[in-house]
DNA sequence: CCTATGCGATACGCAGCCGTTGCGTAACTA
DNA sequence: TAGTTACGCAACGGCTGCGTATCGCATAGG
């Protein structure tokens, strides 16, 4: 009888602390967050962690390995499409959606940071774009094809320019505003409902 | 008789080189384009601007100091409110203007760092918003107003959301966009009249 | 008990940068 | 010519951070 495929094939010594991993990746994204990549120092990692440095290099190789490994660990935030039939509620549910994850989420808070990394062309920055950035603009792109498709909008609609107006706003709001969200939800809707007016309007030429 | 007053008062001594200044500030803006405040060294500036590192600090006296005011300087470029009569006109004007200056002047070339700095909160993000990003608002601002005036956009409409419908696209373009400004100043176009026409049929609510 | 590995703590070598200082030279005035 | 100031260069002290090494203890299996 073969041993049970859940058999953990234990190596000899002390085994790995679980408990530790967490910790460094937490406080490796804390501090990446407060302090950006060059500011933050593994020794501060460590001390968040209540670690040894030790132990953090055990596990990484290196400064820039761990930060990519635990900025790639908050990817596990999924993209989720609404769908629900209707290219208003869609887009208004995920604008909504973005202004509270870029506002009162760790996974915002990087954003910032995040934007000047892309735009500088960095690893960290391709990372993000990738795993962050490029699933999102995807998703949005098929809502609003879907819409087209449904005849929500007209069917030579500027894709490009439509997905700039949708996000643009609130992306520099995040960026930009300096008012705390105030009313933001609220104003998600009067913006969907503005561009898609405009769409309508000029969107087929 | 009285001096003439073009008299220049001459300090004993060798005078300091204009020529040794200018290209210290030059090498300045180059490398914190290239590298950001933190990455850059005063030791690079100096060989950059083929000059000794005593004749910088004779002049500032921190990095943060040369860093601020050579941003500072940058400044000379003023803000222009075309005021065509025309609401439409106005904004492409504007949206080519920053287009134009965002892709391909040193200006522009900085931008995506002043945005983590701004984003941030740093001195030096306070200083470019307050010189850089508020007189253009202000700017914007007036200009949307006397379209109000005019008859142009309903009297109830959201100034705040037709700036963000403004600026957004363009900033977003310029932050995460790869194509090389291929046809964009063509898009200025539509994007202006799309954002109109939304704000017309449901801008006053 | 014995061996193997992980753990936190501390110290270290190495490198980079900031801001200063000293030196010999260049520019300019009286 | 004498005096004053700026210049480029090189070296330095102080600091900080990365990544490594070592130590004594903890946790595991045999």
């Amino acid at each position: 009888m073969p041993a049970p495929v859940t058999a953990p094939p234990r190596a000899p010594g002390r085994p790995r602390s679980a408990r530790a991993e967490q910790a460094i990746q937490e406080a490796a994204i804390d501090l990446f967050v407060e302090q950006g990549f060059d500011a933050m120092s593994m020794e501060g990692v460590a001390a968040r962690a209540g670690v040894g440095k030790t132990t953090i290099y055990r596990r990484w190789d290196s400064k820039e390995d761990l930060v990519m490994d635990a900025v790639g660990v908050c990817q596990l935030n999924t993209v989720v499409d609404p769908d629900t039939g209707s290219l208003r509620e869609d887009l208004v549910r995920v604008l909504t959606a973005f202004q509270q994850t870029v506002r009162n989420t760790p996974l915002g808070h990087v954003f910032p940071r995040m934007v000047a990394e892309v735009a500088q062309g960095s690893d960290l920055g391709r990372l993000y774009a990738s795993r962050m950035i490029e699933p999102r603009r995807r998703m949005l792109l098929s809502i609003v094809q879907r819409g087209v498709g449904r005849g929500e909008l007209p069917l030579g609609a500027d894709m490009e320019l439509s997905l700039e107006l949708i996000m643009g706003p609130v992306i520099l709001r995040r960026l930009f505003g300096n008012a705390p969200a105030r009313g933001n939800i609220a104003r998600c809707g009067r913006h969907v409902d503005v561009v898609l007016a405009g769409l309508r309007d000029l969107g087929g030429r």
